[in-house]
RNA sequence: CGCGGGGUGGAGCAGCCAGGUAGCUCGUCGGGCUCAUAACCCGGAGGUCGUAGGUUCAAAUCCUACCCCCGCAA
């Protein structure tokens, strides 16, 4: 959306957005449409709504404005060579990574949990492959030790809007680069498989650190704590030796609950239980009887007895 | 009509089922103890119990409608 933002203020005539249809959202169910759409809308851009890009009727429209380029970010979907040879210069691309690492539709949080220290965003000439074609231009950003999935999308929706006009700017002139990826070193993002969001309070603090940075703000490490399912949406590492069981509370500071892993304390400051708001850790931890003091898998939680 | 939880001093909770004194932990303010403290002791302030009706001698509590917040699922 910074893109889009980012191509209209630069000048740049945006004939058409193309997004996906409004969705039923929320406990409502009400059809919402999508942020692109509401900021198109905004712009007093047309909008168009289709389910596919197959679809020969929505080519034609797209012909139809003969365009001179097609910007794709954060589109989801496969677009057929019909449409990437629309354009008179180019079909461009603008993926969160530093492609050919994390390819796909979670890169931001994969290379979070992967630990990754720095990443980036690539503009690819658009491939019918996912993800996979030539890279235009990339810029680096180192990830902050402490930086979430959405701090990091926010600011890598920035970024990325910058490098498109650069690179527009530089296909328009002629003077783009084009360089194949190598496909050896390509991994991919994957979207969360399911239980993949809980924590395992034997891992390293590290890793549950990252967990918790890679899924917050949504949709959120899991845990439990006296049955109840708990999101965790904010870690520090504590630098404090574990002092008992993983899981098990060993203190406060501050605001937040000092929570034993298989390495270090990690402090966890801010929690959500269900039916709740987000509230700070230590909040959460008074007014509840001390006896059950152990974040740990759900249900079955008596067995382990923290202290 | 997808399933479910919740709205009680600034924060987190109990009280509701079996109506009748506003409770607990934290914070805050004042005082004390201490070399000192986020520790400990004493004391205080602060609440239309989401809103509007109803039942009742009496409603946080029972009944009805509505508003707001949130989890799951999608």
């Amino acid at each position: 959306m910074p893109s889009l933002e980012a191509l209209v203020k630069a000048g740049v005539k945006v004939r058409l957005v193309i997004t996906q249809p409004d969705r039923p959202y929320g406990r409502k169910r009400t059809p919402r449409a999508t942020p692109v759409k509401s900021a198109a809308e905004k712009l007093g851009i047309p909008v168009l709504c289709c389910e596919t890009l197959k679809d020969e009727n929505v080519q034609e429209q797209i012909g139809a404005i003969s365009p001179d380029f097609i910007t794709v970010v954060a589109f989801g979907q496969k677009v057929p060579q019909a449409v990437i040879d629309l354009p008179r210069y180019a079909c461009l691309n603008v993926h969160p990574s530093l492609l050919p690492k994390y390819r796909g539709g979670n890169p931001i949080s994969r290379a979070i949990l992967s630990g990754e220290k720095v990443t980036g965003v690539s503009v690819i000439y658009l491939s019918e492959k996912l993800d996979a074609g030539d890279i235009c231009l990339q810029r680096q950003t180192e990830i902050g030790p402490d930086e979430t999935f959405g701090e990091l999308e926010e600011r890598l929706a920035k970024i990325g809007a910058g490098t498109l006009l650069e690179a527009i700017a530089a296909v328009y002139g002629g003077t783009a680069e084009r360089t194949p990826q190598n496909d050896s070193v390509a991994n991919r993002a994957r979207h969360l498989r399911p239980g993949e969001d809980k924590i395992d309070w034997n891992r390293p603090s590290q890793a549950i650190h990252n967990l918790v940075r890679g899924l917050a703000p949504e949709p959120g490490a899991v845990t439990a704590f006296a049955g109840q399912r708990i999101k965790v949406l904010g870690t520090r590492l504590s630098g404090r030796r574990a002092t008992g069981a993983p899981g098990t509370v060993a203190g406060t500071e501050g605001d937040g609950v000092l929570v034993n892993s298989s390495d270090q304390m990690v402090l966890v400051l801010k929690v959500q239980p269900e039916g709740k708001k987000q509230m700070a850790a230590k909040a959460f931890l008074i007014g509840r009887p001390s006896s059950d003091g152990f974040f740990g898998d759900t249900a079955v939680s008596n067995e382990e007895g923290g202290f």
